[in-house]
DNA sequence: TTCAATAGTTCATAACTATTGAACTAAGGA
DNA sequence: TCCTTAGTTCAATAGTTATGAACTATTGAA
């Protein structure tokens, strides 16, 4: 199987960064393995949203985050468990990703709990 | 001519400002117009980037910075004047904007002055 | 060693998104 | 009025993304 390629902290970019995580699907795997103090696979993150996500479209999603810099995967037998790259990342970019991770939390919490009447937003965020 | 539309706050979405800040043109635009005090217009930006922006793709950009919320445009005359809406963002993401552009600037400032050897580096970003 | 189960990848294709030259609109002079 | 300038829209094309189906790789059990 091939071998997993990891960005070097030098070939990150910043428009890497906000393209891998302007997808909902992936911000909210990122949030979450930034969050946790242990490693993850990407099955644990089939129902991440309100919809499964399909295993071909997650393979997807962590290559993504591992080809922006965001996380680190390790093959271990037949899984595979994913580390974020966040202390790298703000040596060299001071604040960024804490300052998305707790924006996302924020949107997040606002849609569980809305303060305006339930189902007048046009779209709901966790919609596909 | 179609009137302008901006999104309210509560419309902004996390995404959105990443998305539209993943595109390295928009992300040069967006940083400048936050870094000046004055409103600027769409052909301020035609050689924001190395390669001069045809007028048709800047359009397209600034619309979908007014989309995300970024910026707020408006039409005086022939041009169209366009100012950032931080403030208002950084009362709902604290801290986003603010980290983002901050690591544009780290970034392009690496590839105006580069550590590695000079030539190496595919893009290099010119001075405006 | 063979089989089955599990985790993840690859491929093909369909759906979507982005770029840009050309034609257009709208405003402000001369 | 006609010209110029600023920006928009359209249409063609190029590029990107999502996902079911088929695949590989590893593990454990029989």
């Amino acid at each position: 199987m091939k071998p997993l390629v990891h960005p070097t902290l030098r070939d990150i970019t910043v428009e890497g960064i906000l393209h891998a995580l302007s997808d909902p699907v992936r911000v909210a795997i990122y949030a979450d393995i930034v969050g946790s103090d242990c490693s993850q696979t990407c099955s644990n993150f089939v129902n991440i949203v309100d919809k499964p996500v399909p295993k071909s479209t997650l393979s997807v999603h962590f290559k993504a985050l591992r080809q922006a810099g965001l996380i680190r995967g390790e093959r271990r037998g037949v899984e595979m468990y994913n580390v974020s790259r966040c202390s790298e990342i703000d040596g060299r970019f001071p604040g960024l990703i804490a300052a998305i991770v707790k924006a996302h939390n924020i949107q997040s919490e606002e849609t569980r709990t809305p303060k305006v009447k339930p189902g007048s937003l046009k779209k709901r965020r966790l919609e596909r």
